[in-house]
DNA sequence: GACGATATTCGCACTGAGTGCAAGTTTGCA
DNA sequence: TGCAAACTTGCACTCAGTGCGAATATCGTC
């Protein structure tokens, strides 16, 4: 690795850490791009170089996740069915085997439900993850799966879990991780059960 | 009604009219709300005082379709199972008897593929009216269905027909609406299938 | 029909995100 | 060493959105 993309990763690792500290001691609205920029020691203009927006600072290291789960895709065993293979690839994306000591994930998951810009950043990621997980899937199984079909399925497991997830994260519910994490498994099962009893291979109409 | 209310309600369809126009004819981007104030013929600061955002300008009546559907809910027969009255509620949510001529609908579809902001907005109502659906939902089943395992069946069909939308939508697609319109009809039922087949009713663990 | 309470309008000044440009600096490579 | 490409940065700019305060319109009441 050259010396240039060596100090470009130090400074984008900066300025992450940098809008981490400074979001929680002040807050993600109080605090500027100029702050942030300030703070990693780089000037204003600058910052835009390494992040087009304030939200992409939560969300540094999205590109590996979903590679990471197409990778689970194209390691699929001869025996696998589409769902079996499509949960590996979902439990890849959402494994917070993330940051560092996780702070970033915890913060994240905060501003998510409190600054709809954030949340709305996060939802796009979602469903763009979402459309490339359905395009692989489809052509990773061509004979069970048409696009849509793929696309129906996948939205059908990620749209259960967030929704479970959404539910329990309600600021009326008891908010234990330990609960929480039971609930989404159980909510993932819940999703999951009926799917497996049938097959997901397409019945009656063309693909178009 | 007072003649309050009256003129506030023109002056609200007009910047709805004068937001399509300019958007269809310049693009959102290129429009501003200025030039939306000025084509409605009020002050720009007004502006706000009638849609907070400039997205909001394409969901002007969201409100009356999500209440819609939770009054499809409240109206269930003695007996309706939770799966009948969700379908029936998205439905409603989902029906384009929607404004004038549809315009503002095919504009919006096309303003939510091209731009992020639009597109963020339109997901975020999405999850806002998915839980509001699953809330009332839980409340018309106390028996079947917890708070939980509503959200994650409302966001399983939610999930599915957006999904199926989305690779129906993209630029390679046929884009033929009847199509489309089957091929979603499709997706629902596959996103269905396996939820009729299994009663939803909670299976082992307990409601947090 | 006059009057005070309440809403609405809107100009002004301001903050903060994000862009385009152009000049200066650093790094890669031959 | 020296040139090309990439990176940094300041400056000026556009636009969304907010806070404030004064002017104006509407409402309900007497």
């Amino acid at each position: 690795m050259s010396l240039r993309e060596m100090k470009r990763q130090r400074t984008r690792q900066a300025l992450v850490e940098a809008a981490i500290e400074l979001f929680e001691r002040d807050g993600y609205e109080q605090t500027t791009i100029a702050d942030i920029a300030a703070a990693a020691e780089i000037g204003t203009r600058t910052f835009f170089g390494y992040f087009a927006t304030k939200e992409d600072l939560l969300f540094p290291e999205s590109d590996a996740r979903v590679a990471a789960s197409l990778a689970e895709i194209a390691a699929r065993g001869p025996g696998d069915g589409p769902v079996e293979v499509l949960l590996r690839a979902l439990h890849r994306v959402g494994d917070d085997s993330d940051d560092l000591t996780g702070r970033l994930a915890a913060l994240r998951l905060r501003l998510i439900q409190q600054v709809p810009a954030v949340r709305g950043k996060a939802l796009q990621m979602q469903v763009a993850a979402q459309a490339e997980i359905a395009r692989h899937l489809a052509a990773a199984f061509p004979d069970e799966l048409d696009h849509v079909t793929s696309a129906a399925l996948v939205g059908a497991f990620v749209g259960a879990v967030t929704g479970a997830l959404a539910a329990l994260l309600e600021p009326s519910m008891p908010q234990d991780p330990a609960v929480v994490q039971r609930e989404v498994q159980r909510a993932t099962e819940v999703a999951l059960r009926p799917w497996l009893a049938h097959d997901v291979r397409r019945q009656g109409s063309r693909t178009p």
